[in-house]
DNA sequence: TTGTATGCGTTATCAA
DNA sequence: TTGATAACGCATACAA
């Protein structure tokens, strides 16, 4: 209020209460032993002079700053921006706080975005794009930094990888394809090459051929509506025309299907079956009413964040054990059942 | 590499490289005073320790963090979910970067994030949704950091206000309605009540009856797809039914879309023209076609994190003036046409 | 161009 | 419970 100079600060506030500064700073420390006499004297003269604790001076002395940074490509999309959004809001209800790092997929910018986490001294990095170089990741480690993979299929030490069975989504689906009758199966993929996806496509060949089922594979492009566009297109236009396709995502299955319908004049699910991946918003929308398998990513975020804090509280604790193991979480991704299917 | 504590200081490299440890500095403070030669030995000597600058001690003795505050709501939306990915991509290439709060819309827990961002001694705070209290902002001021409110409608002292111009976009919808032979206009609103959002129906409802249009208007709920839907159900199932709605958001109109078709069987544009605002990804997509204004995000962005760049030029200048003025940047949103409007 | 000395705001250790 | 003191890692004013 009455103070113009930028910085007020724990000494300042001392001086007004009749304190020594060492007494702000634990009347700001949650669990340090203050009176509550002296506790709130101190928080009355904080507030006047509008004293907020600096979290840069607090993380340069205990080494730890509270940042978690979250790198990640094409925040624009859906699965990703609801991923972001959960793992935000579960991190900030742990009393930390989320660092945006925008990649372009390669993985010496993920690299780079993993320097920046070692400048903030962040607590922890939640990869989910790309893979970093393993000079870096090293670097991170020691540095105590921790390292969360989601849907990385890969494994650091020290770290978490959370990711979701592929066999289980593609037998599933294969079956359903089987019991809606068709013949002819496809799997429509991007040209991205994350192992994810890799795994995806790869999973559900194997469940049709082990069906006996004729299945087709076409790649293109990112992962995105347009190439779901374009994919439909080199589908639909073989000789022997799939009647039933595999997404490997949401995205691209709305894009398939938008295509097969207005361009194709295709009727779904009677002429094509469809089925898609992530469980988007929009493939609940009823212009595509898509089958599809759920990313449990409100619980990928949820499991990240305790995962950290009990890390935390192990390393407060008495175990300063060298724990070169890695952790490892897999979910099966729910099948959401709706009209993109006959017979679903 | 040979190093396994957690912290390698500016002093262990100027050690190995045989300098002081201000040489070190120095040599990784762009633009200044260090001879190649022995920028190069301590470089290499930064290298093989695995040196890394580190941001919360230069903060601390610069007062200034390069941290940028994205304080936004509902993040998962696809326009919030581009402007926060233009965003930090432009602030990355500025050399700062985003810090991600989130907020449940209420003001304060906006103010809450604010005090986050003094906690982190931020440089800036952009605001997406809401509006904090006015003595968090004083203090945002008092400590240097600038704050940006895009589609705010509203102005802070030293602030920088980014909003679009609704009357533009309001007289270019009556006008296309009135063209396409529509005879009874309807806004579809959400119950947000935020101001860009009230501007738009306002000046949308001021065009009609300068037109001589009849205008109805309906408010529900968040500014959703699921909102749209029942939008459509309330305007739709009235005695006198609208064949022409401008909807707040193309979400919303998503949802008011779907309904109208899938549950009225009505066509769009046939038996009722469609118009949106945002221009998110969807309202591209053949399933929707929708006609609307697009918001300049990228632009927003841009113009955020220059104005954000200027200020700080102008700070180390010689100008060292007491800017009371508030700047303001105002758009025009740009008409996108597409299929939902007939004679587009 | 380089080195020395000082301070940034905080927490942690130790005595009282 | 409290206060004095020593780090934490860095940038910079100043002297050389």
């Amino acid at each position: 209020m009455q103070n113009d100079k930028a910085g007020v600060s724990a000494q300042d506030v001392a001086e007004r209460a009749g304190v020594s500064r060492s007494a702000v700073s634990r009347a700001f420390t949650p669990g340090a032993s203050v009176s509550a006499a002296t506790r709130e004297r101190i928080m009355k003269a904080a507030a006047e002079l509008g004293y907020h604790v600096n979290h840069l001076a607090r993380g340069l002395v205990r080494n730890r700053s509270g940042i978690v940074c979250l790198i990640v490509s094409e925040i624009a999309t859906p699965y990703r921006a609801s991923l972001v959004r959960w793992l935000t809001q579960f991190l900030q209800e742990a009393g930390k706080v989320a660092m945006l790092i925008n990649t372009d997929r390669s993985d010496n910018s993920v690299s780079a975005a993993l320097l920046q986490a070692i400048n903030f001294r962040a607590d922890a990095s939640i990869i989910l794009s790309g893979m970093p170089d393993r000079t870096i990741t090293r670097q991170c480690y020691q540095h105590g930094q921790r390292i969360i993979l989601i849907n990385r299929d890969e494994a650091l030490p020290g770290s978490l990888s959370i990711h979701l069975d592929a066999q289980a989504a593609a037998t599933t689906a294969v079956r359903a394809f089987q019991r809606a009758g068709c013949r002819h199966l496809a799997f429509a993929n991007s040209l991205a090459g994350t192992p994810s996806l890799i795994k995806r496509e790869a999973a559900f060949v194997q469940a049709a051929e082990q069906a006996g089922l004729m299945v087709s594979v076409e790649r293109f492009g990112t992962t995105s509506y347009e190439s779901g566009q374009i994919l439909a297109h080199r589908l639909l236009t073989r000789a022997q025309r799939p009647d039933a396709v595999f997404c490997v995502t949401d995205l691209v299955a709305c894009g398939f299907m938008d295509e097969a319908r207005h361009r194709f004049q295709l009727r779904v699910p009677d002429d094509l079956c469809l089925i898609g991946y992530d469980n988007i918003a929009q493939a609940s929308w009823s212009s595509y009413s898509l089958t599809t398998f759920a990313q449990p990513v409100e619980q990928f975020a949820r499991d990240a964040v305790n995962w950290l804090q009990q890390k935390e509280q192990a390393e407060n604790g008495l175990t300063p054990q060298h724990e070169q193991q890695h952790d490892t979480l897999v979910y099966q991704a729910d099948v959401v059942w709706r009209g993109s299917v006959r017979g679903g």
